[in-house]
DNA sequence: TCCAATATGGTCCGGCGGTCCGCTTAGGCA
DNA sequence: TGCCTAAGCGGACCGCCGGACCATATTGGA
């Protein structure tokens, strides 16, 4: 048997709640309660079904990961399978600071919880390990692993609300700044192309 | 007149109380109350003296810093005033990265309170304007304010932690990354010694 | 219509950071 | 040396949190 009509109706109004609640207040001041009051249910309605607060972030941002990750493993190169390994790597770029910008607010909703929350996500695990891989294929001689990491780690939602918001960059500074980290032959030595191969 | 001699007793009971629970614990166990039962105090002393826990923090972090700052302003080259541009900012990495390993935890203790409390603390601003102008000195092509930003916060506690504790990438490793995060011409195009002028 | 399975939410619990205020103590001074 | 006042002190208290509990209300198939 599905769900019953009461518990689908109060599990979207739990969503919406916690959606707009995150969107607009801080962090700090989105609580369980406040949640449950805005949704016009009990604070133990809301646990039962997402578990805790992790749980409902995880609920709300699920449909854009799966969105994402959709397009990624199946969708047009370059940003789904097959093209050139470096064109795959900065639309892969690309499309992971969109996704931070425009789910901001729930990624850090998710970092807010537990010091390696985001790391942690399976999303992220996820990214992470696609972001490694498209690395490897485009700069065969950089250590991967690692500046995969800190490609990741430079479009965590607060790193990139910090540089937007206190640090006035705009975010085409920022999209500009991800690619040359990840691939600085773009624009550091300036117009040397095709020198891939070292010997 | 100065402090008195209880005042002094207990202010550094609560430091050393409070040092060896951020060594020990997770970040979420300690509690000012735990840190007031170490030292043997109440917590309101804890809390007249430094304020919250945030000044606390401070406290502890105050003299690292203020030793590093003192020879990166005036120490030898090239952590300190002079020398080669490029060997100045390697320096400088390399005492940033040896500070965050020194003092993981602390920082750690600090990144906890506020989702800005690390990139606000004055300490760190100073770390950032220095990264930049190192940065903008040695390779002056590149934005050098978007790049002192990401090596700065692939420098943060957090990521340095969960690096070495999850992904069991060792410290070099890390050094290496960084490195050449900041300057990839080292490792990047492999062996391309002395081509610093574009022309 | 009925009733068992399901969903619900007010109440309670432990713990937190921080404040308050009556009590204790240190230490300068006569 | 002894006293007295300013400084220091800490346990009780406040408001708030996330989460557990369980008696009650609702749903929807038999």
């Amino acid at each position: 048997m599905g769900e019953r009509a009461d518990a689908a109706r109060n599990r979207a109004a739990i969503l919406d709640a916690a959606e707009s609640l995150f969107q607009r207040a801080d962090l700090d001041h989105v609580s369980l309660e406040r949640i449950a009051q805005v949704a016009g249910v009990g604070k133990a309605t809301v646990l039962r079904r997402f578990g805790d607060l992790l749980g409902l972030v995880d609920a709300l941002i699920a449909p854009r990961v799966a969105a994402l990750q959709d397009r990624v493993r199946s969708g047009e190169p370059p940003l789904g399978p097959g093209g050139d390994p470096v064109a795959r790597l900065h639309a892969y770029l690309d499309a992971l600071l969109d996704f931070v910008l425009d789910s901001r607010t729930l990624i850090r909703a998710l970092e807010h919880y537990g010091p390696y929350a985001y790391y942690a996500n399976p999303a992220s695990q996820f990214w992470i390990g696609e972001l490694t891989d498209r690395i490897r294929a485009a700069r065969p001689t950089v250590d991967a692993g690692y500046l995969a990491h800190a490609v990741f780690t430079a479009l965590r939602a607060d790193v990139v609300d910090y540089l937007q918001q206190h640090r006035h960059m705009d975010a085409e500074r920022i999209r500009a700044g991800v690619h040359s980290l990840a691939d600085p032959r773009l624009t550091d030595p300036p117009a040397r192309p095709d020198e891939r191969n070292p010997a």
